[in-house]
DNA sequence: ACAATACATTCCTATATGGGAATATGTCAA
DNA sequence: TTGACATATTCCCATATAGGAATGTATTGT
């Protein structure tokens, strides 16, 4: 079996580093297909498959304006890696805190207890 | 050409779920091979493949401890992802915003001119 | 040295892409 | 309707897996 399909999974619509460049040029404002094309250089069909990549996934928005095609994303849709990564921060800040402790015990001299955190 | 080589990528390394059950699991507390392997419900092989992938990228560390090897998830290296996501933030916020304001005029009743785009 | 335990790696296979090229679909202008 | 423009989809192919099975390697105990 290969990889779960990007198609259901926002972690793996993300793990495409165009895709977060789309998503990066989309946020908070709307562009056609051809200016996406513009700015990332990629080739129309491309581009067109990782929208709709995006768009199974509710990534992006889009919207009809005459012949084109106006994107937008949907940063909603990202708040659940935001918070899933979240979940990790206690941990990392531990892990700093630790380097930091560290760092200034061995700059002031072995003396004074830490009381961080 | 297929997706960028898991290897390389964090945001690639997390796309698999069984990857992101096995940083939770090792979150904060070290765990060796055996009780991953128990805690996940795979095979022996495909969790050691998993944990080579976390490897590579710096998402676990491993220690030897006589035959075992003890992991655990180096969260720090999951703040990218969580900066990365967190850029959106303001704009889902935006988005709510606009939601929950909407919500309260029409409770309030509809006497205000909408000026949505 | 030898056996047992704990992991890691390799081989094989089915599947999911991602990009390029060609083609199809949709919308507007004349 | 015809033509041009803007997107989307399909076909083809090379590549990157993920899991299963078998095998290799490291460490401990006797």
């Amino acid at each position: 079996m290969a990889r779960a399909a990007t198609t259901s999974d926002p972690f793996n619509a993300v793990a495409e580093p165009r895709r977060r460049d789309i998503l990066a040029f989309l946020a908070g404002r709307e562009r056609s297909v051809s200016e996406i094309v513009a700015a990332l250089g990629l080739e129309q069909p491309s581009i067109s498959k990782h929208l709709r990549v995006l768009r199974e996934v509710d990534l992006v928005r889009v919207r009809r304006e005459g012949r084109q095609k106006l994107y937008r994303t949907n940063a909603v849709a990202l708040r659940p890696l935001h918070e899933w990564t979240g979940e990790f921060e206690r941990f990392w800040r531990d892990t700093l805190n630790r380097v930091k402790e560290r760092a200034e015990r061995s700059t002031a001299g072995a003396s004074e207890p830490e009381s961080e955190g």
